[in-house]
RNA sequence: GCGCCUGUAGCUCAGAUGGAUAGAGCAACGGACUUCUAAUCCGUAGGUCGGGGGUUCGAAUCCCUCCAGGCGCGCCA
């Protein structure tokens, strides 16, 4: 519609211009947008006050100018008037509405997807939690947002490929091979001291045990440095086993699990390193081998190689993230809990560095969650091992509803998630509220069916009788849905298509309670029944990119 | 000290690309079920958009500055 009426302005300020009633035939960037009074018409323009810098005219002689030009050769204008400083305001026929609310059964499951993508490769890359403990809700919300992003650009036309990086090499993975031996050792009485810097979880018990369970009292037989070595694999795979498991079961599916080992293993650490050396981006300093990010930006240069010859993080992150534009990815996203962003400025300077662009690596980052019980905080430490983690979570208060809380914040604001609330089965609760939604007309078109009426598709005629305010008011919700997921595609949004639900949401709930669906009355009951199979398809469409279900009844 | 994020109704938060009288939910108060699911709806009340400058026809939105809170500033991960 928007295009449509952008398409009759352009012609209209063009034809003005030639019969030179305007000046000049030059269009700055104006908006068409829907007003929030709805006295201000359907849609409303700005162009004219926007022209009149060019122009050299008053906004409203614009105006005036271009509304006699307009040639709405459709007749979807009922009339358009002039208001405030000269907004051009667009009133439509209610028949108009018509030809846009058969989009939504047309495309059905595609209604609102709009093109922007064009097949090019994407990565999104998230969650990549240390195998070193459990996920916890804040992880949640990075899997949340991650899944949804990549969801809403799939369906924009992307090619997307969600992956996990595992950081399964270097000095955690260490710490937590001794963390359980000591576990391992104390279980064979042996009186340990457990370090500070150790692992505090009772799961590092709980391995401790299933390795005695299997191996009995040898490891003591080995060198330490094998027995350590042995329970870090065997822990960091029992770990990141059980950390699909709660994704899967919180609804998120990787396309890759990542690796960094494996960069070390097939040599491409060293590769990268060796082909900077020479290029002198990588130099020695202090015995250490430091990477200059500085030269794009970072505050200062980074250390890829310590003086004890161990390489940091940065070092394999730098030959991950060019694995990536190997792989053919045009673009790559991560999605980073906040607290990692002081890391953007290098990992951008590392791969500008490598000589790709700076727009082909977008970060989202993440706020943290703090978790409450009824308004009060769940006391949360990592260090004492006492912290509630996504299983609980999804299992307290089930997975449409975690997910849907996730997105009900914009990632860059900090989220509260109370764990009664997220329980309730109330308005407070936003989650039901849309599901309901969709179950409710499910429940109107089953019983419709028992009329036997439902596979009858309404003429115009029966159309043109979605009329009332509560009838186009719905329409023309759904006809926002587009421009929603466009944004949020665009954005790396999900949140937005969270309120629009819930906008759409009480949309319907007012029409269910002030309209009826089902009456005596045949094309009326038609017509109402086909609106209400749109809704429950764009309701179903929104829930799906967040991945929540929508359920037929509750 | 520097960097990033945040500051909008009593509470929790929306308001991308500057638009008309700043919105929603909760909480408060008053109403609506012999009807397709009341996990619902309707109404009332509630505001110095953190403060102060600036840019312009027009600012919650852009710029500067100050204040408050959170996070980050390692040859840690």
């Amino acid at each position: 519609m928007k295009q449509l009426l952008e398409h009759l302005i352009i012609q209209a300020l063009t034809s003005a211009h030639e019969n030179g009633l305007v000046t000049s035939p030059a269009f700055p960037d104006f908006v068409i947008e829907v007003p929030k009074n709805i006295s201000h018409g359907d849609y409303s323009s700005n162009i004219a006050m926007v022209s009149a810098a060019i122009q050299k005219i008053s906004p409203r002689k614009i105006a005036e100018s271009i509304i006699r030009h307009i040639q709405d050769t459709q007749g979807v204008i009922d009339h358009v008037d002039i208001a405030g400083p000269g907004f051009i305001n667009f009133y439509l026929r209610p028949e108009s509405w018509i030809r846009f609310l058969k989009r939504v059964p047309e495309l059905g499951s595609r209604y609102g997807s709009e093109n922007i993508g064009n097949g090019k490769k994407i990565q999104v890359e998230f969650v990549s939690s240390n195998p070193t403990g459990p996920l916890h809700v804040g992880h949640g919300r990075g899997a949340a947002v991650g899944d949804s992003v990549s969801n809403i650009l799939s369906f924009c036309g992307y090619d997307v490929q969600k992956e996990y990086y595992i950081n399964d090499s270097g000095r955690q993975i260490n710490t937590l091979g001794r963390s359980v031996f000591l576990r391992y050792q104390e279980l064979l009485g042996e009186s340990v001291r457990f370090p500070d810097d150790c692992y505090q979880g009772d799961y590092i018990r709980d391995i401790a045990g299933r390795i005695m369970d299997m191996k009995g009292p040898d490891l003591l037989d080995q060198p330490d440095e094998k027995a350590v070595m042995f329970c870090a694999r065997y822990a960091a795979d029992l770990i990141l086993e059980d950390m699909k498991q709660d994704l899967e079961s919180f609804g998120v599916f990787f396309d890759r699990w990542f690796s960094e080992q494996g960069l070390y293993d097939s040599g491409k650490v060293a590769d990268v390193i060796e082909s900077f050396r020479n290029r002198n981006i990588i130099y020695e300093k202090d015995g250490a081998l430091w990477f200059d990010t500085t030269s794009h930006g970072d505050e200062k240069d980074r250390v890829v190689v310590r003086n004890n010859g161990q390489t940091t993080y940065f070092a394999s992150d730098i030959a991950y993230h060019y694995d990536k534009y190997d792989r053919g990815f045009e673009k790559v996203i991560d999605v980073w809990g906040a607290d990692h962003h002081g890391y953007i400025p290098r990992v951008t300077a590392a791969i500008v560095s490598g000589g790709y662009r700076k727009e082909q690596f977008q970060v989202v980052l993440v706020q943290l969650v703090s978790l409450l019980r009824a308004g009060i905080p769940v006391a949360m430490s990592t260090r004492a091992g006492e912290f509630v983690t996504l299983r609980d979570v999804i299992q307290e208060v089930g997975r449409d509803a975690a997910r849907f809380i996730f997105l009900t914040r914009s990632s860059d604001n900090t989220l509260e998630f109370d764990l009664e609330l997220a329980k309730q089965k109330t308005n407070d609760n936003p989650v039901y509220y849309v599901q309901y939604v969709h179950a409710r007309i499910c429940s109107i078109v089953r019983k419709s069916t028992e009329m036997g009426i439902s596979v009858i598709v309404p003429d115009d005629a029966a159309l043109c009788l979605l009329n009332t305010p509560e009838d186009i008011a719905l329409i023309k919700m759904m006809i926002k849905y587009p421009e929603i997921v466009r944004s949020s595609a665009e954005l790396l949004e999900p949140h937005r298509i969270t309120f629009y639900l819930m906008e759409l949401a009480a949309s319907f709930h007012a029409y269910y309670n002030r309209q009826r669906v089902l009456t005596d009355d045949i094309p009326l009951t038609l017509a109402r029944l086909y609106l209400m199979k749109a809704v429950r398809q764009v309701i179903a469409n929104g829930l799906s990119l967040l991945g929540v279900s929508a359920p037929e009844s509750m």
